[in-house]
DNA sequence: CTGTTTATAGTCACTACGACTATTAAGGGG
DNA sequence: CCCCTTAATAGTCGTAGTGACTATAAACAG
C-alpha cells in the first residue's frame, strides 16, 4: 500500500472551502459566492479555491480568506479545519478533495470585495438553499461544530469585537444556539469562569442600545471551558 | 477561484492513514506497519494507502483497516475522520495530502495478517517513535480526539466486546485517560445515564478475574452523554 | 480460614446551575 | 417632567450532579 510508483494513483485536485461565519444585526450570516458557470450557475456557493503547490490547506484557507473578505488582516481571525469532503460525485466535472475550513469574524466587516469576479455577500444563515456542490451539508457542519464548541472553549469570543459586552456575548451564544439564555445566570458562569473574560478599566459603554449602561470586556487567556457552557437540553446531538 | 481551467491546479496525491487504537492487557495499543522501502525505511508508519479513484476516503479508510487489521467484517468499527495532513513537505517525494482517520477495536484481534507484504502489529501507545512523516502527530492528535470524546459520547463502548462489565468500560476512560477513577462514582453515573450502557439478563460473568463476579451490560442506544463524564482536572486542554 | 481483590450499596457535603425576584440606570413618549 | 420599557446587575432558593468516602458482598490465592 505504500509503494509510490508512479502510476499506483491517480492524481486528484485538491480545494478548500470556507464556511466564514460572522453576526450581523443579531443574526448569523454566512459568506457567499454567486457562480457564474456551470456547474450550479446561478447557485450561490462557499468561497474557496485550490490548493497551490507550495502551501498547506491551512495556508491556503487564510489566503482565501483574506481575498474573499477583502480584509487585510485575517491572522487574527478565528480559522479551523472541519473535514474533508471525499465524494467521487461532489463536483461532476473532475475528482476534487475538499477540507472544508470554519472561520469566525468578530465585526461585520465592509460587504467588501476582493479582486475576484465573482463577489461574495453575506448572506442570512442557512443561506439561499440549495447551495452549489454539497456546500449546504459543509455549511450545515460548521454551524453544529461551532455550536458544540461554544460549550466547551472560550470560541465565543471569536465572534466578538475586542471589547465587548456580557449582553454581546450572550447574543453570540443565543444566537448560534437559537434558544434564550437566563441573563443573570450567563453573567454568572462567564464571571465565575478564570480567563474566559476580563474586565476593561475603563468606563461602561454609554451609547446606543436602550437599557443600564453594560461593562465591557476583552477575552481572557484561557480556550477551555471547565465545566462547560452546555445548551439547555437538546437531546440527541450524536457524535 | 473557482474556474476549473485544466492547468489551474496542481494534481495532488491523496491518501488516507489510520490511527487504529485498541486495548491489550490493560494498555491502549496502536495497529503500526514497518516500512520497507525508503523514505523513512525500517521506521514503524501507520498502516495507510492511496485512494482509489471511485471511492471516497471512507470508503478507502475502512477498505485498508479491513486489509490491515485482517478482521473479515469491519462494518461495525467504530472509524472517525479525525482530519487531513497537506503540509507541502510532508512527504519528501511528492505532494501527499492525507486525510487521516481514527478507529477503535473492541476485541484484541489476533495480530493478523493481511494480503500486504509489510506486517501490521499492536504495538503499545505511542509506538516506537519517531514514526515515519508525520505520523507521530497523527497518532497523538487521534488519542487526543479520542480522549475528548470519551467525555461526551458514548464511544467508550466500541473499545468493548458486545458484553462487557462495568469495570471494564471504567478500564477504558483509566488507560486512555491515564488517570484513575472512583469505581462507585464512575458505576452511578454511568447506571445514571439513559441509553449508555443496558443490562444483560443473563447471569454475571463469573470466571477470570479476581474479586467479586460483575454483571454483564451492552452498549445502550445512546450516543451523546449529557452530562458529560469529564475526566479529573486535567487544566488547559484547548481548542 | 485469611487476606486480597473487585463489585456493589450507600452517605455526606459541596458545587454548579435552573428558575426566580429585585434593583439600577439608561432612553422614549407623552 | 413623569412613567414606561429595556437591559444590566445583584441576589436567593432549591436541586441535580459529583467528589470523597465507608461499608458490605462475593469471588480467588495462599
Amino acid at each position: 500500500m505504500r509503494g509510490y510508483d508512479k502510476y499506483a494513483f491517480e492524481p486528484f485536485a485538491v480545494t478548500v472551502d470556507l464556511a466564514v461565519l460572522t453576526l450581523r444585526a443579531g443574526a448569523l450570516h454566512a459568506l457567499l459566492v454567486e457562480r457564474g458557470q456551470e456547474p450550479y450557475a446561478g447557485r450561490w456557493a462557499l468561497p474557496g479555491g485550490f490548493v497551490r503547490p507550495q502551501e498547506s490547506a491551512e495556508d491556503a484557507a487564510r489566503r482565501e480568506l483574506a481575498e474573499e473578505t477583502g480584509l487585510a488582516d485575517v491572522s487574527g481571525l478565528h480559522l479551523e479545519q472541519l473535514r474533508t469532503y471525499s465524494d467521487p460525485g461532489r463536483d461532476p466535472r473532475m475528482r476534487v478533495v475538499s477540507v472544508a475550513f470554519a472561520a469566525l469574524l468578530p465585526d461585520p466587516p465592509e460587504p467588501h470585495g476582493g479582486g475576484d469576479a465573482a463577489q461574495a455577500r453575506w448572506l442570512p444563515y442557512p443561506g439561499p438553499r440549495p447551495l452549489a456542490f454539497d456546500h449546504d451539508r459543509i455549511l450545515a457542519d460548521a454551524h453544529e461544530r461551532v455550536g458544540a464548541k461554544l460549550e466547551y472553549t472560550c470560541l465565543a469570543t471569536a465572534f466578538c469585537p475586542p471589547e465587548f459586552t456580557l449582553g454581546e456575548l450572550r447574543q453570540v451564544y443565543e444566537t448560534v444556539w437559537g434558544t434564550a439564555l437566563d441573563r443573570p445566570n450567563f453573567r454568572r458562569k462567564v464571571l465565575a469562569t478564570p480567563g474566559f473574560v476580563e474586565p476593561v478599566t475603563g468606563a461602561a459603554r454609554l451609547t446606543g442600545g436602550r437599557g443600564k449602561p453594560a461593562a465591557l470586556y476583552r477575552a481572557g487567556g484561557a480556550t477551555a471551558l471547565h465545566p462547560p457552557l452546555l445548551r439547555p437540553a437538546t437531546e440527541g446531538r450524536p457524535s
